[in-house]
DNA sequence: GTGGTCTAGACCACA
DNA sequence: GTGGTCTAGACCACA
């Protein structure tokens, strides 16, 4: 299931992308599984599109998903991880930004870790 | 002192807030302590004075500084971290996707815990 | 043999007629010699039918194979060469584009003279 | 400059984005030159903005030019070749393909290399 | 039925 | 002024 947040800053093509490759990890969405189709999903969640269309390109660039011409959109088969550098960078960047965050709310690093082992049990 | 990487797809004036944050957490920057006036910081990292002000001004709506008029900018002495549902929730959506992130780059969850500890040490 | 990569984005027709001409051209498939049939070809690697005669077709129209109603498909026995001006502006413009390819993955002249001997050794 | 070829089966965004690779390897495009901005280039081939804007997207997935927020459009400073595995198939196959269409039109191999050498002294 | 391309046009964040 | 996002809608190639 993919819902949208409106009021959310991040880009509905975005949305899209994280909660598909969410369903990916969590197994809800295995390799080979039929994706809805651009216009089938455009019209579940009200969405243009060219949007869905934007976050299906996307996922195909980061082989996570493979588009068939004239026959749809399918959960890739040979998902391999490629540790990518530039990404393990911006991966630290943004993990040092929740820290920093986090602290400015009051959050301290045991309840950050905590809060990471939940996360991870919910996958 | 604070870099500011022009390729990167954060806006600058982000990239500003967090580095001013990441000052003060650092103990770099200490309650009390003047900033640089928008346009000393605009000249020295040859940056248009409305971005510096931007993220001055968010800052300042942060409770992280205090404009004082005709005085000048200084790092705010009252700093008390309020829980904020809000922005908590803001930052487990920010960790999963991290979490996600990871794991498509081949990252486990032991080696997220290191770099985890890692961050934190440096702060 | 005809192998199909449904993943590339080239269009499944265009593959099998590129494979179908190299075969020819290898001498695999000499002039006279009964092509499968449309359905049989379908079948045999799990392609619609209508795909398999899109592709006859376009042989046909170069002169490449002949169709014999009733008999069946044949690689064609007249084959002459015709030097095409349109179709010498659109090789050239693709020997162009690989070279500019070539130079942004950092292959040079001499790696692609090396490539292209290499290709025509094994026709 | 970018001229578009209307007749041709070849997408719009790719033949701009193969047109402006060309003027960078050429060395008409310098690293740190400013491209015209989206609706410049627009209005310049009276081409759709979201069309040069997808060509330009492109361009810098592959790192051939940066996009600055607000800023515009520049040719990459740091442009290094990564040998590129996916990609350097990919050539084959087209090289490949241009010599066996240019045996169709009875093009042998040695006007395939003198064509060669052309294209590559006008680069 | 499937995705790909393109246009026209609106609104927005950023510098 | 700059690019980014999104919508609405058209047309097309492919299977």
């Amino acid at each position: 299931m993919i819902t949208i947040d409106s009021r959310s800053s991040k880009p509905i093509y975005e949305q899209i992308i994280e909660k598909i490759k969410e369903n990916i990890i969590k197994g809800i969405l295995k390799p080979g599984d039929k994706l809805p189709s651009v216009r089938e999903l455009a019209s579940l969640i009200t969405i243009n599109p060219n949007t869905i269309s934007k976050a299906y390109n996307e996922l195909e660039r980061m082989n996570a998903i493979e588009v068939i011409r004239g026959k749809g959109t399918f959960v890739a088969q040979n998902f391999k991880p490629t540790m990518d550098e530039e990404r393990m960078k911006e991966i630290k960047e943004q993990m040092k930004n929740i820290i920093i965050e986090a602290h400015y709310i009051g959050v301290d690093k045991d309840t950050l870790i905590d809060l990471f082992n939940e996360i991870y049990s919910q996958l």
